[in-house]
DNA sequence: GTCTATACAAGGATAGAC
DNA sequence: GTCTATCCTTGTATAGAC
């Protein structure tokens, strides 16, 4: 029941979704899903909760915490993408989130601080040489999460992309851009 | 009035905004906006069309039709990147767009056009050894894409960064991704 | 051009039968 | 657990005075 109601929120967004089509879609009625949840924002806060925890449990690993910070930088970002795959509709209905009541803007803040301490990452990275230091930190660190976060925009975990390719082309992109990697 | 009114769309969403806060924020009533525009969707549609004739009116200009594939990318993508932050508020409105009524939908198809556009630069850059080749094409266009339109989350018109040194930023990493760049 | 008042539909939510 | 019927609020839109 989640599932399809975040597949319905994730079409046509979750202010346009209601309860009257979201009980068409269930094959059900409006009543009966208020037997279930407490009402449509109930269902939300359960979907970003999935979320949410998807992506802190990345920052818990010990691969997150122990090594260069580059490579702590590589593992948090692989994780992330990972998390953001298995997690495709729940994600995706947080990263659409316009912060319109208390529910939406106390999980903003939860994403911001999961965004704060890979930005720290990225300091980190800068000052042991792996990261370039012409660019604005915040900048570099912003169109990162852009390129990663759009993945939830386009993905088919269906197709033949797998979530491990994916995952190795956002870092192969992030770290060597667009040109022709070195011969090694 | 279409400023204002897209500034509320995009703090809220646009099914999220109702007439009624919307002749709040303008100081008026909702009747006084019926008197100027046909309805709410009429909003949506100027505002879209401001965002759409910008975007595809990069790729009317010469640097966008002459010169080497790379050179025409990288032309593109910074127009890409100027037009975004020269119209930012109605980019913003055209890149939240769900599909839900057939004007989004025609918007949504005009913006795939001018993607598709950009994605047919990237195979011509990638032919010619100037654009990586280990990675599928249609991916690296998503990503850059995602990078580029990422922007419209968080620049802010009046910070110190400027949209040139953003545009140059975004070259810089799209082409060599984090790592510093050689010396040259 | 802008207001007040209001029509009319749609949305979230509940009551109560089954 | 699920249904029908219904309540109340909100939303888009219009009528008509000023």
């Amino acid at each position: 029941m989640l599932d399809i109601s975040v597949a319905a929120f994730n079409d046509r967004g979750y202010d346009a979704t209601s309860m009257g089509v979201l009980a068409e879609r269930l094959g059900t009625t409006k009543s009966a899903i208020y037997y279930h949840v407490a009402g449509k924002e109930d269902l939300l806060r359960l979907a970003l909760d999935k979320a949410l925890d998807g992506l802190e449990s990345v920052l818990e690993e010990p691969g997150a915490r122990n090594g260069s910070p580059a490579d702590r930088l590589r593992f948090v970002l692989r994780g992330a993408v990972l998390v953001l795959v298995r997690e495709l509709p729940y994600v995706t209905l947080l990263l659409r989130l316009r912060g319109n009541t208390e529910l939406e803007r106390s999980a903003l803040e939860r994403r911001r601080r999961f965004d704060h301490e890979i930005a720290t990452l990225v300091d980190l990275a800068r000052a042991d040489g792996s990261v370039r230091t012409d660019i604005d930190s915040r900048t570099i660190t912003r169109l990162l999460f852009g390129m990663i976060n759009s993945i939830v925009e386009w993905y088919k975990p269906d197709g033949s992309l797998t979530p491990d390719q994916l995952a190795d082309d956002v870092i192969a992109i992030a770290f060597g851009g667009l040109q022709q990697p070195a011969e090694r």
